[in-house]
DNA sequence: AAAGTCGGTTCGTTCATTGAACTGACGAGC
DNA sequence: GCTCGTCAGTTCAATGAACGAACCGACTTT
C-alpha cells in the first residue's frame, strides 16, 4: 500500500497499523527479521525485492521503531537491522496471517513451528501455546523447521540455511553452508 | 501491494496470504465487512476509497472466496458482499493487527470489543477470550462499541451508525439514523 | 594494482492508484 | 410520459509507486 495520508482519516487502529506495515513488501521484511535475517544483502537475495524498495522499507521501519539499526563492525562500517520490542509484538499478526494462508491457500505445510525448550514434536497451536506443556511460548523459544511441503533444494543461500531447524530471531549464519 | 507474481516465489504461507489481502485497501474492506458493511456504496463512503479500486478489491476478494456476492433484491438488481468462512477466518489477523496498532501508535482507545452474551463490561483479551466467562468468543458474539477516544460526531453516516453498540457481522442499517 | 563485496543511490520504464466524469438500470414524484 | 435521483459500477487522464539495471564509494582480498 502506500500513503498514510488516506488512512489517517480512518480513526481505527487497524488502519493506523496498516500505515506502518501495510505497504508492499513490508510484512515480508518483518517476517524475515523474525527468521533471523539481519543484513541488507540477505534480505535482498532472500526476498528478491528491488534494492531501492528494500532501502526505503528498512528506512521507514527503522524510523517507526519496528527495526533498530545496529553497527556490528567498524571497518568497513556495517549495520544490521534487528527487531525492537515493537517489532517483536508483530509476531501474533504474522502467525495469524500465516495460519490463514496455510489453511486456505497452501496444499502442503511449508514450515513447522514448535516449542524448543520442552522437547515436543507437536506444532504450536493457534496462539503459540505449546500442545504439550500448555504454556504460551515466547518468540525466542519458537523453533522453526521445514515442513513436508518445503522445497528441499532452494536457489538462494538464505533459504538453504533455513532448511536446518533454528530458533526464531537467531541470526542467520551464511558461512555454515 | 500489488502483483501476486512476485510473491509466488516465496514458498511461504504468509506471502501467499499477502497475495490475497496484502494490496492497498484490501484489509480495510475486510475489516468493514466484519463491522457489518455489505454494500458497495457503504464501503465507498465509509472508506473514502476510489470507486475503481473498491470495485477491483471486491472482485478479487469474491473470486478468492473471502467474500460472497449475494442478491438481496431483484429490482433493481442489488447485491451485497458478505464474509465467507474463509473471510471469517481472518478475524484473528485483524484483531492482532488492531491490538498492535492500538498498543504502539494510538493514544486513546477507539473501539471496545467484548462478549455480548455473558453481560461482562470488560474487554476481550488478546485472543478473543472473555475475561469473565473464560471462553473464546466466536466472532458473531463479539459486541463492538466506541471507546473513549472515538470521535463523537463523525462525518459519514456509516460511522454514525457504528457509534451505537452492535455485534460484529450484524448488517449496518442506515435508516436507523 | 585489480577485482570483489557490501550497502546503498540514480534513472528510465512499467504498473497501480487517484479523482472526476460518464453510463445504464431502475424507482419515485409529478 | 418525463424528469430527477440513486446505486453500482466503468472509463480516462494524471500522478505516484515499483521495477530492474546501472552506477557509486568505502573498504578487503588476491
Amino acid at each position: 500500500m502506500a500513503l498514510g495520508k488516506d488512512y489517517a482519516s480512518q480513526e481505527c487502529s487497524i488502519a493506523r497499523a496498516l500505515e506502518i506495515v501495510g505497504e508492499r513488501w513490508t510484512l515480508l521484511v518483518v517476517r524475515d527479521a523474525f527468521y533471523g535475517v539481519r543484513r541488507y544483502n540477505d534480505f535482498l537475495v532472500h526476498l528478491g525485492i528491488p534494492r531501492a524498495v528494500l532501502a526505503a522499507r528498512l528506512q521507514t521501519l527503522t524510523t517507526e521503531g519496528v527495526l533498530e539499526k545496529r553497527r556490528y563492525q567498524q571497518s568497513p562500517p556495517r549495520d544490521e537491522y534487528v527487531l525492537t520490542e515493537r517489532g517483536l509484538a508483530l509476531w501474533p499478526t504474522l502467525r495469524a496471517l500465516g495460519l490463514w494462508g496455510r489453511d486456505h491457500f497452501t496444499d502442503a505445510q511449508l514450515r513447522v513451528f514448535r516449542h524448543a525448550t520442552c522437547g515436543t514434536e507437536r506444532e504450536l497451536g493457534r496462539y503459540d501455546e505449546c500442545p504439550d506443556c500448555g504454556t504460551v511460548v515466547p518468540v525466542s523459544d519458537v523453533e522453526m523447521l521445514p515442513g513436508p511441503g518445503a522445497d528441499p533444494n532452494p536457489a538462494d543461500p538464505i533459504s538453504r540455511v533455513m532448511l536446518k531447524p533454528k530458533r526464531l530471531l537467531e541470526p542467520i549464519e551464511l558461512e555454515s553452508v
